[in-house]
DNA sequence: GTCTATAGTTCGATAGAC
DNA sequence: GTCTATCGAACTATAGAC
């Protein structure tokens, strides 16, 4: 079997990747519906029809964008989870950081960008499409049960139905950091900055903490 | 000087309120670029060309939509923010409460849909594009400077920078409210409805308040 | 696997009658 | 102020050569 004429789908840097890199800008920058396959082509340097050929239609892309990235996330979610359970109590602050730290490191992955795939969760979170909420489902529902019980752990006078609440407004609190609007620096005279996620971090754990902890 | 041929543009009930309520729906459902304009004139029903007549573009009309309403809020917040001051001390809680409890009531205003409006926030709040940012600077970065610098009088040990991130965070658990993803609901069998505000709002002022009072 | 060319649809916006 | 009719641009998706 002789050399194929182009790389295949599994190889990086080949086309297939470029179109999958390009669309993450794309979608991040554009939203789904302002998005423009040309402009996904173009970027990736691309025929047009390049990205049915390997995507079928824009949803299919769209939802390869998400699987890709939701995948890393989410397996090194679990993964954290794993470590503190397996190193004996719980702390609260610990299992926040193990929450965000991996859409931080997903986000700044593609070095160009300023990390697009985050702001592509925050409107998946927020939105009421069918596509969203079926993504949403798929790949974050069964991690947010994960994180949702480990919360109950941490903290025993939690409800069942408190812990729920705890972890969406998490997640809300965390949006602010993932949507990159800059408007901290805005409404701050540059003294906060959003771009910054370790500085972030640091102010988000503590607040998320103190408001579970309120709720009990 | 007779009566005219239909109603003007400050009578509700007009074409005009028509198109801006129809609008209202059909964004917040939809999305900026998910809205097409033939669907708001067929849910007004008007002519499409009598949107062109009375909002220019679609941008203008969108900008309508969020002016209408944000008026309405940020009135509503800075008279609450007023009378909290005026009766002396500032509690924390009250000021939470301030915040968002109009725009809960925005968001139930029209009886029809499930309080669209508060759905178009949600996407503003989040945008980079330069027509979402700049809605937000002229409606919502005045009225956020006015409750920050009400945080900080309610904590005093919070720092000015701790202030706009403890706002951020604030806006950010708010927007589980605002967004009704029905996520809350699916993730908990049903014990958590995110449909029903003020059941929310008992769950996210402590949350918030116990975030903000951790920073300090 | 990749490209060019284009079909077919939808959209925002305009022109002009009433 | 409102409607009908339509233009021109942009988009997704497909067909077919290589």
């Amino acid at each position: 079997m002789t050399e194929q004429v182009n790389q295949q789908r599994d190889e990086p840097g080949g086309r297939f990747d470029a179109i999958l890199d390009a669309a993450e800008q794309v979608f991040a920058d554009s939203g789904y519906d302002g998005t423009a396959l040309r402009e996904i082509a173009g970027k990736a340097g691309v025929a047009q029809g390049l990205i049915h050929y390997h995507f079928d239609n824009k949803a299919g892309l769209f939802e390869r964008v998400v699987a890709r990235r939701s995948g890393q996330i989410n397996e090194a979610r679990a993964e954290n989870l794993e470590k503190l359970r397996a190193e004996g109590t719980l702390r609260l602050e610990d299992i926040v950081e193990a929450l965000f730290r991996p859409t931080i490191e997903a986000g700044i992955e593609l070095a160009e960008d300023g990390g697009s795939f985050s702001r592509i969760l925050v409107s998946l979170a927020n939105s009421t499409d069918p596509m969203a909420q079926s993504l949403t489902e798929t790949y974050y529902d069964p991690i947010a049960q994960n994180y949702i019980a480990a919360l109950q752990q941490a903290e025993p006078a939690l409800s069942r139905a408190d812990a729920v609440w705890a972890y969406m407004f998490a997640i809300g609190v965390g949006m602010t950091m993932m949507a990159k609007t800059g408007r901290p620096k805005r409404l701050s005279d540059g003294l906060c900055d959003d771009g910054d996620a370790d500085l972030m971090l640091a102010r988000i754990v503590p607040f998320i903490c103190g408001g579970v902890r309120a709720l009990t």
